[in-house]
DNA sequence: CTTAGCTGTTGATAAATGTCAAAAAAATCA
DNA sequence: TGATTTTTTTGACATTTATCAACAGCTAAG
């Protein structure tokens, strides 16, 4: 039996039988990253989505004037990469990064679609996480748009604590929509 | 041939034949609206996907103080709902409501699932709105976390002039994450 | 056509958050 | 380990945005 964290999250997720579920890992082949590593820059195409069996990634986007927000992080066990770019094949607007040290499985667009033809039980879990990726973007829209920024913090503490435990606090603040200096302001008030 | 907005849009965005653009259309039902009129309320499960033919809708949540915050804006030729709660069938947290006079729709969540099996390919174009609808959220998390209030507008001034035209003012500020006031001297200072 | 209620504007002020600079703390690597 | 770099905290101050209140304009329905 496949022993990985993607073979676990397919498990946990599908229905796919461990024949299929051998396929699908086999597709994605694991690739060796260094500490915060860039897996895709800004006025790439995103050609390939990512699995992170161990760490986090962080999609980001740079302002005019070099400053960074963070529109994804993707941890443990879920996939992503520069979506737009990915479904469209287009030029990225966002760069992926690691953050310190992780591990990833990555499959190539062209595989992938290959993989949809090869295993076609594979293209109903594929849907649902882009509608559990849809699903948690609006509840970000929620929170971005009606909520304060210590209102928010105390949010992601309560549903995410994990990441504001394992991650560097500027990719929080970057996160959260906010400056390091506010966000380390938020922490000592409370 | 069928002549509403809805089977315009199937033949822009899909290759349904005739037939079955047929058949899609007269498995959404008009639903008659009055000036306002909730089609959603915070506390439902979102039963229907509606369909624009004329006007605006708009989602939004309230907060603690009765404060609204607009989430999304559904504009004529796009559909929408509470989608959490649609794709789910849980309860929403999210209302829905017409900006003033519209004309809708509607589909419920069962005759749906059936005209999934009806008409296989209307999948497809099912899956290209749920990921364009996607990025679109993406690409709106984006400016909300890397952008202030008057970059905010005047992108949207740029990219949907229409909706500055042609919403009210309250609403607009509610979709910017900003208060009327503030829309208010935006404007008047440019 | 008129009035009652929305909708939008303006002013004064307060609160939230950002910016810049410097010091302190922590992490990395040679 | 020690040196170097990166990250985090803190302070002073500036800017942005919200809040509250008053008023003006508009609009929809009688």
């Amino acid at each position: 039996m496949t022993t990985s964290v993607l073979a676990e999250t397919l498990r946990k997720h599908s229905k796919l039988s461990e024949s299929k579920i051998a396929k699908v890992v086999a597709a994605y082949k694991p690739f060796p990253t260094k500490h915060n590593q860039v897996l895709v820059r800004k006025g790439d195409i995103a050609k390939y989505l990512y699995f992170v069996e161990k760490g986090y990634l962080r999609v980001f986007v740079t302002d005019a004037s070099g400053n960074q927000f963070t529109r994804f992080l993707i941890e443990q066990g879920m996939e992503g990469t520069a979506f737009p770019s990915f479904i469209s094949q287009n030029v990225s607007s966002a760069s992926v990064q690691c953050v310190g040290k992780a591990e990833v499985l990555r499959i190539s667009y062209d595989e992938l679609q290959k993989l949809y033809r090869a295993v076609p039980e594979f293209e109903r879990p594929y849907r649902k996480i882009i509608e559990l990726a849809y699903v948690a973007s609006i509840y970000r829209i929620e929170s971005l748009i009606s909520m304060n920024a210590r209102e928010r913090y105390i949010q992601l503490l309560r549903e995410k604590p994990k990441w504001v435990q394992q991650l560097p606090a500027n990719v929080i603040a970057e996160y959260l929509g906010i400056t390091k200096e506010t966000l380390s302001r938020l922490k000592s008030a409370k």
